[in-house]
RNA sequence: GGCCCGUUCGACUAGCGGUUAGGUCUCCACUCUUUCACAGUGGCAACACGAGUUCGAAUCUCGUACGGGUCACCA
C-alpha cells in the first residue's frame, strides 16, 4: 500500500451454486482496497470446472453483488480493459501461455489415465509410501517425444515442473514469510485433459493480465500460493502481494471451516428473510477487521476510508446469526429513515398477500412496529393484522378475550359512540371507562388487544386501536365475541381442549385448597390442643 | 498422518512491554411499562499451558496442547 501504483483487486467465483456468503466476505474487503485508493476491483468468474458448472450462478452472483452496492468495475455484465471475464471464454489465452512454458520445460505433458493414476495410488498406499499421487515420472519425456504423442491426438494434462528440493518462501502481509518445502508442492495439473486450466494456473495468468495487485483471497489457498509463486517465476512476472483472509467458521464446537450444513450460507436467503444488505456488510465488515475507532457501525464508505488490511486478526471468526440480527435491527431502527424502511419493508408484506391503501396509514404502521421487529420480513410476520381481519388468534389471545368479555362488550359499544378516533380521543375514553370500573389497567388492556389483534406482542395499544379506526376495531371486538358465546367446546376442538384444560387446572386448584384447608383445619386443631394444654396448667 | 496457519469472556473484538484487560452480541437482574419490544442501569464472563527474555509480559522467543486449513484433471 505505501507504493504509488494503483491498487487492482479481483474476486473470482465459481458459478457451481448459491451466492455464498463466504464470497461476499473476500468481495467486501477486496472492494474496500481497491476503492479506497481509486483502484480497480475486478470481478473474474472462474468457471473452468464443467461438471459443477451451474448455469444460474452467475447471474445470481451479480444480482447479488449489486444488491449489496459491491459493484465490480470489471466484471462479464460491466466489461473493462482485460476481457473477457469469464475464463471459459479465456481458453486460447491458457492454450498461448501454457504453450510457452511448455517450450521452456516448466511444463511437461503427462500422459497417465485416471486408472493408471489409481493403480499408482493403491501401490504407493500397499507400500506405505511417503505420500500418495503422481510422483512426476513423466518428467523426462523428451519434449520432441511429448510433442509427436500430442499431435497423435493421445490424451493428456499438462503439468507444472516443481523444484524436487529446496523450499519456496512468499510473503503474506499479515503472516509475514510462510516457507513451504517444495517436496510438499507436487507436479500439480495446470491444464486439464480436456484444455481446460486448472485453477492455479488461470488464476495465475488472468492475474497478471488484468493486473492485479493485491491477492486477497481465503486462507484456504495459502498453502497452494508456492505453485502460484513458482509460475509467476516461470513466465518472469512480477509477484502480487498476497493477504490471506481468515476462514469464516461454523458456530459448533470446533468452529469448522463455514459451511451449508452448519450455518445458511446463501446470501439469497438472507435476502430472503430480509437483512438488509447494509447490515449483512457491516457484520461481514466486522469478522477479521475492526475499525480503529473502535465503532463497530459504519457503512460502505466510512470502512472504505478507513480499512487498512494490517488490522485484521487471523483468528478464524465464527458467523453469529445472533449477531447479524442484531445489526439488522439497529440498522432498520437506526440507520434507515422511515420512508427507506417502508419501501424495503413493502415487498415483505406484499409477498405475504397483505396490502394497503393509504401511503400514511402504512407509514404509521412501519413506524409503530419499527422497534420490535429485526428483519424485515418481520413485518408481515408480526403485523399482518394491520393489513388483513384474517389472522389468527393465538390461544393465549382466546383466554383474554374468554377473560375479559364484560369489557369488551362495554368497549364494543363506547367505541361505536365515538366520533373522533385519534388517539387522544380513544386514550381518553378507555382510561376514563378503566377509572370507571376501578380494574387494573391490563384487566382491559389485554382483553381488548387480544380480540383485536389476536395476539399478545404488539406496539401501544391505543396506537393500534386509532389506526386501525372504529369500524374495523368495533367489528374485530364483535367476532372476539361472537366466537366466544358461540364457539362451543364441542364444535371447536381447540376451544374443546382448552376447556378440558381450564377444568384440570380447576381441579387442581380445587384440590390444593382441600388440602389447604385440611392442613388448616390440621393447625388449628393443634393449636387448639395447644391452648387447651396450656390452659390446663402450666401457662400460670 | 506430513506440511502450513492460528489461539484474549460462550460469540465478535480492542490491546501491540507497565491497563482495576475495554467495548459489542448473547444470558441474568433491575428501571420504564397496558402486552411485546425499545431504551437505560447493573451483573456473569477471557489473555490455552509451560519455560525463557525483561525490573516488568496478554503483548517478544521457544516448546507443548488444542483448533483450523491443505495434501484432486474442484475451486
Amino acid at each position: 500500500m505505501s507504493d504509488n501504483k494503483k491498487i487492482v483487486t479481483r474476486i473470482a467465483p465459481s458459478p457451481t451454486g448459491d451466492p455464498h456468503v463466504g464470497t461476499v466476505y473476500v468481495g467486501l474487503f477486496n472492494y474496500a482496497l481497491a476503492k479506497q485508493n481509486g483502484g480497480t476491483f475486478i470481478l473474474r468468474v472462474e468457471d473452468t470446472d464443467r461438471e459443477r458448472f451451474n448455469e444460474t450462478s452467475e447471474g445470481r452472483i451479480l444480482d447479488m453483488m449489486d444488491w449489496l452496492g459491491l459493484n465490480p468495475d470489471e466484471s462479464p455484465a460491466a466489461g473493462g480493459a482485460n476481457p473477457p471475464y469469464r475464463q471459459s471464454e479465456r481458453l486460447d489465452v491458457y492454450t498461448e501461455y501454457a504453450a510457452k512454458l511448455f517450450e521452456t520445460g516448466h511444463l511437461y505433458a503427462s500422459f497417465m489415465t485416471d486408472e493408471e493414476l489409481d493403480a499408482l495410488r493403491t501401490e504407493q498406499r500397499q507400500r506405505k509410501a511417503p505420500f500418495l499421487g503422481y510422483d512426476g515420472r513423466e518428467r523426462d519425456i523428451p519434449l520432441e517425444e511429448a510433442k509427436a504423442r500430442i499431435a497423435a491426438g493421445e490424451p493428456h494434462v499438462l503439468r507444472l515442473r516443481t523444484p524436487e528440493d529446496g523450499e519456496t518462501t512468499f510473503r503474506d502481509e499479515l503472516r509475514g514469510d510462510v516457507t513451504i518445502a517444495n517436496s510438499e508442492t507436487r507436479d500439480g495439473v495446470m491444464i486439464k485433459k480436456d484444455g481446460y486450466p486448472t485453477y492455479h494456473f488461470a488464476n495465475v495468468v488472468d492475474d497478471h493480465l488484468m493486473g492485479v495487485t493485491h491477492v486477497m483471497r481465503a486462507e484456504e489457498w495459502v498453502t497452494s500460493t508456492p505453485i502460484h509463486v513458482i509460475l509467476y517465476n516461470a513466465f518472469g512476472w512480477e509477484i502480487p502481494k498476497f493477504i490471506h483472509l481468515p476462514l469464516l467458521r461454523n458456530p459448533d464446537s470446533n468452529k469448522s471451516k463455514i459451511s451449508k450444513r452448519k450455518v445458511d450460507t446463501s446470501v439469497e436467503n438472507y435476502r430472503k428473510m430480509g437483512i438488509l444488505p447494509e447490515a449483512l456488510l457491516n457484520y461481514l465488515g466486522t469478522m477479521g477487521w475492526s475499525m480503529p475507532t473502535g465503532e463497530e457501525f459504519f457503512n460502505l464508505e466510512e470502512m472504505i476510508e478507513a480499512f487498512d488490511y494490517s488490522r485484521i486478526s487471523l483468528g478464524g471468526p465464527v458467523f453469529d446469526m445472533k449477531k447479524l440480527r442484531h445489526f439488522n435491527a439497529t440498522y432498520m431502527r437506526e440507520k434507515l429513515d422511515l420512508e427507506t424502511l417502508a419501501d424495503r419493508a413493502a415487498p415483505f408484506l406484499i409477498e405475504a398477500g397483505l396490502s394497503w391503501d393509504d401511503e400514511d396509514y402504512y407509514l404509521d404502521v412501519i413506524e409503530v412496529m419499527t422497534e420490535r421487529v429485526e428483519t424485515l420480513q418481520d413485518f408481515p410476520d408480526k403485523a399482518a393484522y394491520f393489513f388483513t381481519d384474517e389472522f389468527e388468534y393465538e390461544e393465549q389471545a382466546l383466554k383474554k378475550i374468554k377473560g375479559g368479555q364484560k369489557y369488551l362488550q362495554d368497549l364494543e359499544r363506547e367505541f361505536a359512540q365515538l366520533d373522533s378516533f385519534d388517539y387522544d380521543t380513544v386514550n381518553d375514553m378507555v382510561r376514563g371507562y378503566i377509572q370507571n370500573q376501578s380494574v387494573k389497567m391490563g384487566e382491559v388492556m389485554q382483553p381488548l388487544r387480544a380480540a383485536v389483534t389476536g395476539t399478545g406482542a404488539t406496539p401501544d395499544l391505543i396506537d393500534v386501536v386509532s389506526l386501525l379506526d372504529r369500524d374495523r376495531v368495533v367489528s374485530r371486538i364483535g367476532r372476539a365475541l361472537t366466537m366466544m358465546t358461540e364457539a362451543l367446546p364441542d364444535d371447536n376442538p381447540e376451544l374443546h381442549a382448552k376447556a378440558e384444560k381450564e377444568a384440570k387446572e380447576k381441579a387442581e386448584k380445587e384440590r390444593l385448597a382441600q388440602e389447604e384447608a385440611k392442613k388448616e383445619a390440621g393447625r388449628k386443631a393443634a393449636e387448639q390442643r395447644a391452648k387447651e394444654k396450656g390452659d390446663n396448667g402450666e401457662d400460670k
